[in-house]
DNA sequence: CGTCCGCTTGACTCAGATCAAACTTGGTGG
DNA sequence: CCACCAAGTTTGATCTGAGTCAAGCGGACG
């Protein structure tokens, strides 16, 4: 786990804080001090609209870096919450950049992470520029199995996979059985079985 | 133009190319060992699903490193083309990756551009979650606007602002007619004021 | 044993997609 | 300088599929 890396190699640059109840890690606008990490629980940005609207930019969840962006702005852009029960990774913006400088190594593997996050994001935007929710499943489903296979084990519920694709859960699983039925796919619980 | 700054950091290990027909620079499964740079026109990224649909992953413009993640990467995920008209810089996947090794100042450049490339597409997924057209432009309009500004002047075509928004450019039209007549934004040609 | 949550299905509604058509603008080339 | 073409802009009519609300089932967990 890169997040437990990370501790490794900053020393006294880092520290773990656990918040039993929702707390506001840093404010838009905040000169920027630190980057997190998530090793437990659900870490959000959020921004609020000038019509008072609120938009989670962002939900971390265990073992992912948060606020990476912090290490290349002066200021946050959005408001940083640790969701009740999480712990999280704190480490210095100045430690960071020292050793992504000096550590040639270690900045090629930051880059890498987050050219695979890069990846996700625009496959996951053009996914939701499909109208069918047929459509949008079996792209979802194609994007995440390698190129032979044709079976795939679901990692979290049917509900979350809705909310990562862009659908409620009902037009997830109505979707589903219109897949079923035309012989699309085939499911059992969690567990996918593409093509007959 | 960080595209031309690399060019010259590379040196022999770069150049530029010209394509008057669409042309493939890379099929997936091919081992990577370019990454490459828009100068002119567009490049995408492609991938072919099972039932033979064209997924266009990404459109990079003129300015945008194209297929960075094939530094990371032993073979290409998607098939890349560059459209029609474009010039397309190529660099050296050994190259890029030894200066980032050598150069901290580089490496933290080339995170730097990744991060602020994760904020927008984080931001724009967030934005597509918005089902009513009218919340949709005005949180984009928003994300676009400095904390205080009011006044907003459109880069590119409002067909092209429907299409980064996911929306149609007939319902794009209609909602800004709302949204005037309800005067929470007035609009002359491409140039915006919020509020009143 | 009760509660929470994921799962599943039904009925209805509506906002945005789609198709169509006209007008404006800008640029190209003769 | 004007004719012309391509692309952006604007509006209308219609339709459809995903959202919403509602309700019932079953398994997990304390």
């Amino acid at each position: 786990m890169p997040v437990m890396e990370l501790l490794n190699r900053l020393g006294s640059a880092a520290r773990i804080e656990t918040f039993n109840v929702d707390h506001v890690l840093f404010h838009r606008g905040d000169a920027t001090h630190h980057m997190y990490g998530v090793t437990h629980g659900q870490a959000h940005l959020r921004r609020i609209t000038r019509e008072g609207a609120e938009i989670i930019v962002h939900r971390a969840q265990g073992g992912e870096l948060f606020a990476e962006a912090a290490l290349f702005s002066s200021h946050y852009h959005c408001d940083g919450i640790a969701i009740a029960g999480a712990k999280i990774a704190v480490f210095e913006k100045t430690a960071m950049l020292d050793l992504m400088q000096r550590d040639g190594a270690f900045a090629v593997m930051f880059c890498q992470r987050m050219a695979g996050q890069v990846q996700r994001l625009r496959s996951n935007i053009e996914l939701r520029a499909m109208r069918s929710a047929e459509d949008r499943i079996m792209a979802a489903l194609s994007l995440r199995l390698g190129e032979r296979d044709t079976h795939y084990e679901l990692p979290g519920t049917w509900k979350g996979f809705a909310q990562e694709i862009g659908l409620t859960h009902e037009a997830l699983y109505r979707a589903l059985k219109r897949l079923e039925q035309s012989k699309r796919l085939k499911r059992e619980g969690r567990s996918i079985q593409l093509g007959v």
